[in-house]
DNA sequence: CATAAAAAATACTAATTAGTATGAAAAGGC
DNA sequence: GCCTTTTCATACTAATTAGTATTTTTTATG
């Protein structure tokens, strides 16, 4: 990767961490260059505005974190049910660079930019919108193979898992302990037990 | 009403509507005085600071509001399942104050505030757990009448139903229309029935 | 190695921010 | 009506903000 490229992608990194735990409005951009290490005119060099380089944090750290890590085991999953668990379960108890104390990025960064900042919701929406279209397509798979019941409405249940999953983390901000998660686990297998 | 005490309530109403549809952060006192037509140092002497202002937002307008609107008729209920429906659809479709593009105005101040602001997180804390506290005293009245399977666990449910309710403003303010609160409400119905 | 283009460094601006200092006007008690 | 306290008005400050103008350095290419 050429010196330039590295640059770039060091100060969507380093602003992702900031704009994570801190918000995207209160984190300034002279507190990017001076983590990054970089000079203001680097960054505009990079980004012709802040709000541009927010965009290019959603479509080239978040999307791609989330095809690797969300789209592609759900679209290998076998068993759906099973595997809606294990990918909540991971994200609130186990992602070693998500926080309780700090919510979901894509849920945070929907929060405070929507609905003033249309590049940012187009950015997010396709986000979102690819999460859950994998998730009524696995279900869709189950009803075929007999794991869920065929009364089951995909499109009803992907709103309600990634709505759930959102809320249980603005919860978790709010605790500041993973507590509520471990209840609110229980009762997120019960209810996918109840799609079988 | 005293005119001082009047003025005190009229910053506090405005405030909090130019904040649920901004945001925190980005709400000026400037624009504050400039909507209620009140001098900053009117704001000054009803409020030390900004976050005071904010905390009495939560304290004196949210609170009450919540009091009346929630807390009352749920301990009031009878059929706690659909009470729980009722009262989620008609937050979601009906309330002729809250709108789907801006989201649930103690939902945003928790992804903004928490965990920056300790004074906020306890003010919002508290109002939460009113809010769940008396569902789970509802569920646990209709485990006793017999509404409700004696194997439901109140808190994971209260969890679970707020939760949803979180995540679901968050996908309003993302689509901007009610049409995902729709879909949503099919599955909260089927999961709420599920209870019994 | 020369040169053009890309990348980055420095110094600045204009606007906005929360908050203050100080004084004037209302309001209430006697 | 006088006087004290409450309430509000005006003008300011110091810090921070995103963004710009300009120059310098680095890199790639012939």
């Amino acid at each position: 990767m050429s010196k330039a490229a590295n640059t770039r992608l060091n100060i969507l990194h380093k602003a992702f961490e900031l704009i994570y735990t801190k918000g995207y409005q209160t984190t300034s951009i002279d507190e990017i260059i001076a983590t990054t290490q970089v000079t203001k005119g680097a960054f505009y060099y990079h980004f012709k505005t802040k709000d541009e380089m927010g965009v290019a944090i959603i479509e080239e750290i978040l999307k791609p974190t989330m095809q690797e890590h969300f789209i592609q085991p759900t679209e290998a999953s076998q068993n759906p049910i099973e595997d809606f668990y294990n990918m909540i379960s991971y994200l609130l108890l186990e992602d070693p660079f998500l926080q309780v104390k700090y919510g979901c990025p894509v849920g945070n960064l929907t929060q405070e930019m929507t609905p003033w900042n249309t590049k940012f919701s187009e950015a997010l929406a396709e986000l979102v919108d690819l999460w859950k279209a994998t998730i009524i397509k696995s279900i869709e798979k189950g009803k075929e193979t007999g794991l869920i019941r065929a009364e089951v409405v995909g499109e009803q249940v992907a709103f309600f898992i990634l709505s759930g999953y959102w809320g249980i983390r603005n919860f978790g901000k709010l605790q500041n302990d993973n507590s509520s998660y471990l209840v609110y686990l229980k009762e997120l297998k019960s209810y996918l037990n109840g799609l079988k």
